[in-house]
DNA sequence: ACCCTCACCTGCACGC
DNA sequence: TGCGTGCAGGTGAGGG
C-alpha cells in the first residue's frame, strides 16, 4: 500500500479516529514488530497514555503521547491499521492491538509482518536514526529545485533508483517514482547526474504534481466502513498513468507501455515518451 | 561515502 | 488439485 500519499490518508484518518483517545492496554502479539522492545514493555510504556497528535515524517507514522513518548510506525508494504467495537472478530494477521477508552480496539495488522513501531520518549525523536537521515518533505519548503539539482549531480546511479533512496528524495516508491518519471518524459535509467536542468525542472515539478494529486483524489474514498463497524483505515484506489499497465497503450503518444526490472524492482515506462 | 545484493514474510496468480 | 515459480506499493544489514 503505502507510499507517501497513502501514509497521509491514514494519519488523517487515524487523526479522526483516535486522537484525544487514552490507551487502556496494549497487546504486542508478534514481537518482532517492536524488536527489540518486548512485548511486557510495549504493553507498560503504552498503557494510560492519551493520543494527543498524529504527524508524519516521509513514510514514518508519529503518535504522539501525553506521557512524552512517541510511538513511531512505518507500515512497510502491507501494514494497516483498522478500529473496531470491542466485540468485533478480530481481522487477520491482527499482530497489535490496542484497546482505548471508547470501548474500540485499534488493531495493527501486516500480513508480510514487515512493519516496525518504535516507542520513542519525544525528547529523542530527532535523533532516531530512521528520521534524522531522512530527505526533507517533498511537499515542504526545504525541498527546492536548488536541492533537487545538487542532490542528482552527486551520484552515479540511475535517477530511478535515486528516487526510491528516502535519504535523498523522499516520499516516492516504486509506484510513484515512476509515475513522476512518466509525467516528466524522463528515461528511469538515466544516471541521475546527466539529467539536464530542463529535465530536472520537469521532474521537480512532476514529483510534486504526482504527490499531490494522489493526496488529494484519494481523500474521498478514505475509509471503507464493514458491517461490523470496522473502519479500515486509509484504503483507496487510485489511477496510475502507467504502473502496472505493461502492454497498454500509453496515454501520451499511444505507444506500449514497457516493463522491466531494474535495480531488483518493476519499472514501467513509455520507451517513446521517456527516452534517454 | 556510496551503492549493490540479499533478507525479511505471506499470499496470490500463473503455467504445467 | 497440486506444485513450483515469480511477484508484490519497503527498508536495513552486510559487504565490496
Amino acid at each position: 500500500m503505502p507510499e507517501l500519499p497513502e501514509v497521509e490518508h491514514v494519519v488523517r484518518a487515524l487523526r479522526r479516529a483516535v486522537t484525544g483517545r487514552r490507551i487502556v492496554a496494549a497487546e504486542l502479539k508478534l514481537p518482532r514488530l517492536a524488536a527489540p522492545i518486548s512485548p511486557l514493555a510495549f504493553s507498560r510504556k503504552l498503557r494510560g497514555a492519551l493520543i494527543q497528535r498524529i504527524s508524519r515524517r516521509g513514510k514514518y507514522i508519529l503518535i504522539e503521547l501525553d506521557s512524552a513518548r512517541v510511538l513511531a510506525v512505518h507500515l512497510r508494504m502491507t501494514g494497516k491499521f483498522v478500529s473496531l467495537p470491542l466485540e468485533a472478530t478480530l481481522p487477520k494477521h491482527a499482530h497489535i492491538i490496542f484497546y482505548l477508552d471508547d470501548d474500540r480496539r485499534l488493531v495493527f495488522c501486516d500480513q508480510r509482518q514487515f512493519g516496525r513501531l518504535w516507542i520513542v520518549a519525544s525528547s529523542d525523536l530527532k535523533s532516531m536514526a530512521q528520521l534524522n537521515s531522512l530527505a526533507p518533505e517533498p511537499l515542504g519548503k526545504e525541498f527546492t529545485f536548488e536541492y533537487l539539482r545538487q542532490t542528482l549531480s552527486r551520484s552515479r546511479r540511475s535517477i530511478k533508483q535515486l528516487l526510491l533512496d528516502q535519504t535523498k528524495v523522499l516520499g516516492l516508491g516504486n509506484i510513484y517514482a515512476g509515475e513522476a518519471l512518466f509525467l516528466a518524459r524522463i528515461s528511469p535509467f538515466t544516471p541521475a547526474s546527466q539529467l539536464s536542468k530542463k529535465r530536472t525542472e520537469r521532474l521537480y515539478e512532476s514529483i510534486r504534481i504526482v504527490l499531490k494529486e494522489a493526496i488529494a483524489g484519494g481523500s474521498t474514498l478514505r475509509i471503507d466502513l464493514d458491517d461490523d463497524g470496522s473502519d479500515y483505515i486509509g484504503t483507496s484506489e487510485r489511477f496510475w498513468r502507467v504502473y502496472d499497465r505493461e502492454g497498454e497503450p500509453c496515454p501520451r503518444c499511444g505507444a506500449r507501455i514497457r516493463r522491466v526490472v531494474h535495480g531488483g524492482r518493476s519499472t514501467y515506462f513509455c520507451p517513446r515518451c521517456q527516452r534517454r
